[in-house]
DNA sequence: ATAAACCCTAACACTAATGTCATAGTCAAC
DNA sequence: GTTGACTATGACATTAGTGTTAGGGTTTAT
């Protein structure tokens, strides 16, 4: 198939599906014309990359494991749990920072709301 | 004073206090010669920048604020405690993308666990 | 008067996946 | 044989604050 097909059954845009081919992610035949060609695989590995990002993985990262996951389970790749683990870790740091952010958000929202009253009462 | 001693004294790099001139945060007189030079009174205000980025403003977004609770309390400026509001909707916007995603990182995690343990106890 | 420390502007780099545009070749259908 | 749909490459834009470098003036102290 070419690539406007893959990209209509994946609803993944053009630009991306060359971008992927560029980091090495999706590789591609030609026509004699200079078209990419794909064979069926590709829509699987084209929505194997998408799951991957939606999870937070670069396109780097992804590149790591996604020969091995797509020739077997996920479960049989050694490199993809430590990888899981990383990206968790790094998850984590967000979070908390995110959270520190949004504690003292709310600190000083109640301290401005209390000096509003206070204002307000006439105090 | 000069630039370099209001970069000594507040922490915050030339690079960024040139910068905060440019986004319209911090004014600068100058000298016959083309220096900036800055009242006492920029301390404060380049601490105050840094408060704000801190808590996630932009410099756009402090632009709108700052010159009021330089002049005043912040309670006293009306138009903080909606974009306290609006960044706190934002920050939790975030903190649920990011759980979701931690979610889904966990679930796939253990899944890969369960496979390899299945398959480690001869299942 | 020269070296060291200071200041100026302007410009590129960075992150990272995607959108968009420009220019152009190819192909199918009518 | 021309229109329209499809494809190709290449380049710039996006976010946003900061680092860094280049090239060039100024001030201060010795």
């Amino acid at each position: 198939m070419r690539i406007g097909e893959l990209s209509r059954v994946t609803g993944v845009s053009l630009r991306s599906l060359r971008y992927y081919e560029v980091k090495g992610l999706l590789a591609a035949d030609r026509e004699e014309n200079g078209y990419r060609i794909y064979n069926a695989t590709a829509i699987e590995r084209v929505n194997t990359i998408q799951f991957y990002l939606r999870l937070g993985f670069s396109t780097d990262e992804i590149e790591g494991f996604l020969n091995c996951v797509m020739k077997n389970k996920e479960a049989f790749c050694e490199e993809i749990l430590p990888m899981y683990e990383q990206k968790l870790a790094e998850i984590d740091r967000q979070l908390h920072q995110l959270g520190q952010i949004r504690s003292n958000l709310v600190e000083r929202m109640e301290a401005i709301r209390r000096e509003q009253e206070s204002k307000a009462s006439g105090q």
